[in-house]
DNA sequence: TGAATGACTAATTTGTCCATTTGGTCACTT
DNA sequence: AAGTGACCAAATGGACAAATTAGTCATTCA
């Protein structure tokens, strides 16, 4: 049996698009990288784009997986928000490729990529949301709109993923995760 | 004395980069809306960028009076937090104008907005760490990073203010209030 | 014989003019 | 002296050409 050429496709289209972006990304690039012929990447996708969905797919699942396993039903909300953010924050390689799709959206608007981080955080919200309607159906938290608390996490992660080391050094995980109580689960209140 | 032309250029301005934008905004439409010459501008403005950061430190200028009108050193950090988001959020036509230059900020990039909304920002956290500062050491709220925590703040209310209505129906005054109470300051835990 | 290929074509993007617009100046008016 | 708008140079946008890239298909070869 030959090698799988799917695969090899798909780990060089991501690889290419975790280096250069969505755009910058040429098909004869990623058949170079995967060592096939251009005419093979057409055999497994449609075009680029559905090669694209399939890896922000292939990378959905992972997180999503990586989240449920983490998820621990006899522990509270808040544990449980703190080891699916571990698990995430721990995906170098996924990792590193929303943070390029994020700065590609933000500095070249690229339509597809656009559209892919829009349904990206449907999903992670979605995903939140489910949640944070259990864990205040258990009592956990407080009452709250699922949705806007789903919203507001999500933005907050982003701003202390991306935005802030435009000015300042990154933050450790630890800090990360350590924001996220305070400010979301504690409060600033004494 | 004749009607002051500087003020009437620096209204037309304002109303035009408000309505259009920096980009969209022409110099001759500047002048045609505050009825004066093309020239007359230049008397009083060096250039086109100028003239917008005249508008922008008067922005600052008239928010930070009605920040710092609204502080009461009697009241509780919170409750300060309450009162001057309450007196901003009421600063209709500046509001508008920052909704705008973020939208261009945003789509276009125009250079000249993206470091207004830069130094904007930077203006906008130095006085909410300032507070925060002081709250630590009243003991209003517990220690935490200042200059993080006025980061957090200040990407709450932009998320608040131009993300949500992205995919929803824009928040209420009180909303927005009472949601910065909820995530911040009491938090969600029980 | 069918999976794989890369030369080929169609479509998109980039680069280059030129016409138009716009920021900025200044001789002239009031 | 303050104010102006015709004027000029620089920036912008649109039309067309050149170059790059997505996607196809006749050919190869295992």
């Amino acid at each position: 049996m030959s090698i799988d050429r799917k695969q090899l496709i798909l780990e060089a289209a991501s690889k290419s698009f975790t280096m250069f972006g969505y755009k910058a990304t040429t098909m004869d690039q990623v058949a170079k990288l995967a060592n096939v012929g251009k005419g093979t990447i057409y055999t497994f996708f449609k075009n680029k784009e559905e090669l694209f969905d399939e890896i922000i797919k292939g990378l959905v699942r992972e997180m999503k997986v990586a989240a449920e396993e983490s998820y621990d039903e006899s522990k509270s909300f808040y544990e449980n928000v703190h080891r699916s953010l571990m698990r995430v924050l721990e995906f170098r390689k996924e990792h590193q490729l929303t943070i390029k799709l994020f700065q590609e959206e933000k500095e070249m608007g690229t339509p597809a990529v656009t559209e892919v981080i829009g349904t990206l955080e449907k999903v992670v919200i979605t995903f939140i949301k489910d949640r944070v309607v259990q864990a205040i159906e258990r009592g956990d938290i407080t009452d709250c709109d699922p949705e806007l608390t789903a919203f507001v996490m999500l933005k907050l992660y982003i701003a202390l993923i991306f935005d802030w080391e435009k000015n300042h050094k990154p933050l450790e995980k630890e800090q990360i995760l350590s924001l996220f109580q305070k400010y979301i689960f504690d409060g600033l209140s004494r």
